[in-house]
DNA sequence: GAAAAATAGTTTATTCGCAAATAATTTGAA
DNA sequence: TTCAAATTATTTGCGAATAAACTATTTTTC
């Protein structure tokens, strides 16, 4: 019921002695919002310096499996504030990656579908996402990985897998 | 393996067919993500205008159950960064929460230990904190809420319950 | 024992995310 | 019809988070 210091490779800090942090411990939320951030620490750090954000490929990549969806929709279901999903479009728009369409039946809209120029840059990141993801779970079975999926779709309110 | 675009209460968009999102439904970093961010919009609607954060009170609280940690310690474990660990750190002291002690055999270092004050704080605030994992993970029995524990915290990299 | 490297924390400047306000359009009600 | 409310998206302003640079101190190396 002790943290090391240490959470991946060198200790953070050397010669501490271990922390408690009582019964915060058992808070399942809290452990999984700092699970999360050591998650995102190997995902940016597999993407690095490219030329698109992860952020930035999701949202594309989305995009190409629902053409034509509405970026309001897409934000809500990414979790994604509609402001911040205004500027990943716009982004994505201007790296010509992405086209909005906005339908004569409805001009508040905006319909978006993936360039062919798109295609080609989620063919070129798309193995860094899987990488990603098996680094930075790498400490999980693959029964573990599914419990994990499971349980986190859930939380999500997305369907389990069979009902789907 | 589709997602209804509403995750709680009444749609955020109507009327609107499923979204896929392909493979990526299938990434449990995405997934986890997308959780965890579900999760904390409870953690911040029981919180609400309290006169504490969230963040200052999991700092007032694991300073509480480990007196004289350093900062750099902490801020390390529980995935701050150092900067904002200042900026806790000080609210925190300016409240009358804590108060830092300044070792004479390292004066680069700063310990941090619990006031009074600070330890009625946290006896009103607790509660709180439990009652947030309770209504965040609501959808998980008991068991689920174990496993979910267990996974999480193997990725965080604390030890299992069992070997600590 | 002096210079260089490492450690602990803070400051600064920038980026990012969010709430609130705004604009444009569509829907609904009187 | 006409006007109020709802929907969709964008802009703006502000506060939080981050990276990078900086200060102070301690440890290591030669």
């Amino acid at each position: 019921m002790t943290v090391a210091p240490a959470l991946t490779g060198e200790p953070a800090v050397a010669g501490k002695d271990a922390v408690s942090l009582g019964a915060l411990e058992r808070s399942a939320g809290l452990v999984m919002r700092i699970a999360q951030l050591t998650v995102f620490d190997h995902f940016f750090a597999v993407f690095g310096q490219s030329e698109i954000k992860i952020s930035e490929f999701t949202v594309l990549y989305a995009i190409a499996e629902n053409p034509g969806i509405r970026q309001g929709v897409l934000a809500d279901v990414l979790k994604i504030k509609w402001p911040n999903m205004t500027k990943l479009v716009r982004a994505l728009e201007e790296h010509g990656h992405i086209e909005r369409h906005i339908p004569p039946n409805d001009r508040r809209s905006v319909h978006l579908r993936v360039t062919q120029k798109g295609r080609k840059q989620i063919a070129a990141s798309e193995e860094k996402m899987y990488r990603s993801d098996r680094l930075a779970l790498a400490m999980l079975d693959d029964e573990e990985h599914d419990q994990l999926l499971r349980l986190t779709r859930k939380i999500a309110g997305w369907p389990s897998v069979q009902e789907a």
